[in-house]
DNA sequence: AGCTAGCACTCTGCTTGGCAGAGTGCTGAA
DNA sequence: TTCAGCACTCTGCCAAGCAGAGTGCTAGCT
């Protein structure tokens, strides 16, 4: 595309993401091109509308950009935002004052996210695909029930409640807890499994077993956390003035297993993703953006971080933030 | 006040909760008062009026319930719903499939509710003031870095990372844990501060003073969880049509300290509360009802659980699966 | 004394028509 | 290739008019 064309539908993105108001070619010559007339950039529009990178609402209204004209943005036209200083030491004091577990962890971070992005967020706990037991705990409830607490990497908690056909004591229980302690701790799903099938029938295959579960349940990231926040961010655009478009992502947002699936789909091989209005394949984040990426204490433990807004959003700023969020919430984590 | 005007009232906060259109004379003519003439149900209407209970949004429309003629619903004219086999039975699906662990419990509980009531719901975590250690467990990170897990009555993890001055190994700490076992579990925070008091300088007393801290922060609440859940629900109702009404509900939603605050603020001795509009302490609230009561495992460990919708809320529905879900849970968790 | 039929009145919501403004596409000239 | 000028189109806004819903009041009836 040539060089003039690329400025203007970089003019037209960005004056349409602050003024929200389809951009006509006066406003552009004005404010981006005072040696053209508005002539000219009238048929380099309409050229652009032919291309499929711009859009009318009406015949006699601004252009608009298409979901194509943002994806050509994003992928050639961006530069990345450098971040303001108070941006920066603003997401490092948010981060360092989250709470050590992995919950509370999540939950900082999609504030924070949201919170400098002004869109709304969400966050997924890191997983992967190796969980490794780091330590283990076997807590009496009653006779016939066990409290199961075992320390993943990352310091992630996970809790069962176990009722085991054999009673126990609480002093059987710790006899066990080293027991395991000594064979698993460092250990992955897959040495856990072996030492269910050696060990014999009894209370200890019933409680390898479970741990096994645990572990699976975790690879499979079946009961991912993910959680959300900044929803009154959109409220502000005014994409969001009527409730319906706001009801269908929130529908998104509040539904897990959609959210769950949505983020497990798209987060492939790129540590960025940028998906664009129609581009999603839910048909209820039309007009939505989301940019994703990961992040987490180790390349094993990955969680997904993103941001859900208008299509007319800030890429730039969006992508530089959400990068620095990340990679300030993944040094946090790696700490400790 | 006399019998009919409170039948009329009683009518027309029905017909209004289901309706969301101002209901005139004639509406309740033919759907409630077959054998009284709608002049004379216009002159009831007028007096109730003139009460303060009904208000007419303009001259020639119908009349709607004022905060205090709901006020006056709930105190005297409400029966409580007799809940559906089905919304039973839900319930206690869903609630027995929740995770164990309190995080999850509340967000399940959240989720339940809101489902169940069709409005949005909060839940806190039960917190005590005399929170009562299960067991307790230490795990070394590094040298210098020992992670306390802590199990608190109602299976509530903590877990918190401790900085130590003085370098321990694990079996170190496994020696530790056996013994804070064994003279704190079951026992409180001032139990555990006496142990402290009494604990020469050392690794054992830096340990014992988080443990302290950990349980004071539990007792005063300044940690407590807070979720919400079903805002999708407020969205479909007319009320929530145009975007700032709901703009104001979600910014008491997700500012978790505001949240905190409403919830504290509201529960007091007894056990089911009606706010309704103008009541609300928070303006951002008016227009909105909520309608809280407290759940959990015991008499010293209560959260708060409540929904929150648009004054004009089934009430007596809500009410009834409100205690319903508290009920449940509260035998849930209390099972543990 | 209470209830009711009837009537005038008021206010909304919808539709119509008209008009200014913004923006386009096209054409012919530089 | 660029640009000035012009006709055209579509929105948004305003005012006016009209049907509909609902009220308040009054006079008469039980």
């Amino acid at each position: 595309m040539e060089n003039r064309k690329q400025a203007i539908l970089r003019a037209v993105v960005n004056e349409f993401t602050t003024s929200a108001v389809p951009v006509g070619s006066q406003a552009l010559q004005s404010r981006y091109f005072v040696n053209l007339s508005s002539a000219t950039i009238r048929s380099e529009l309409a050229e652009l509308a032919d291309l499929g990178y711009l859009a009318q609402p009406h015949t006699s209204a601004g252009r608009v950009p298409t979901d194509s004209g943002y994806r050509y943005f994003v992928d050639f036209l961006m530069d990345l935002e450098k971040i303001p200083e108070h941006v920066a030491s603003f997401i490092d004091h948010e981060l360092k004052q989250a709470p050590a577990d992995v919950q509370g962890m999540v939950e900082k971070v999609a504030m924070t996210l949201a919170a400098v992005t002004q869109n709304a967020s969400v966050a997924s706990a890191p997983q992967g695909t190796q969980a490794r037991i780091k330590h283990l705990d076997l807590v009496s409830l009653e006779p016939s029930e066990v409290l199961l607490i075992l320390l993943l990497e990352g310091n992630l908690l996970r809790q069962q409640v176990v009722t085991v056909t054999q009673e126990a004591t609480q002093a059987d229980l710790t006899l066990l807890t080293g027991k395991f302690n000594l064979t698993l701790s460092g250990r992955g799903g897959e040495e856990a499994r072996r030492e269910y099938e050696r060990a014999a029938l009894g209370l200890e295959k019933e409680l390898l077993g479970r741990v096994v579960a645990v572990l699976d349940l975790y690879e499979q990231g079946s009961e991912s956390l993910v959680v959300h926040d900044g929803v009154r961010n959109l409220l502000r655009q005014p994409e969001f003035a009527e409730s319906s478009r706001l009801h269908q992502v929130l529908e998104v947002l509040e539904e897990t297993r959609y959210l769950t699936v949505l983020l497990r789909q798209l987060i492939g091989e790129s540590d960025l993703q940028i998906v664009i209005g129609s581009e999603n394949a839910s048909s209820q984040l039309q007009g939505c953006a989301v940019v994703l990426t990961t992040y987490g204490p180790s390349n094993r433990l990955k969680g997904v971080l993103g941001v859900i807004g208008p299509t007319r959003m800030a890429y730039s700023q969006t992508v530089a933030r959400l990068r620095a969020v990340a990679r300030s919430a993944s040094e946090r984590m790696a700490d400790q």
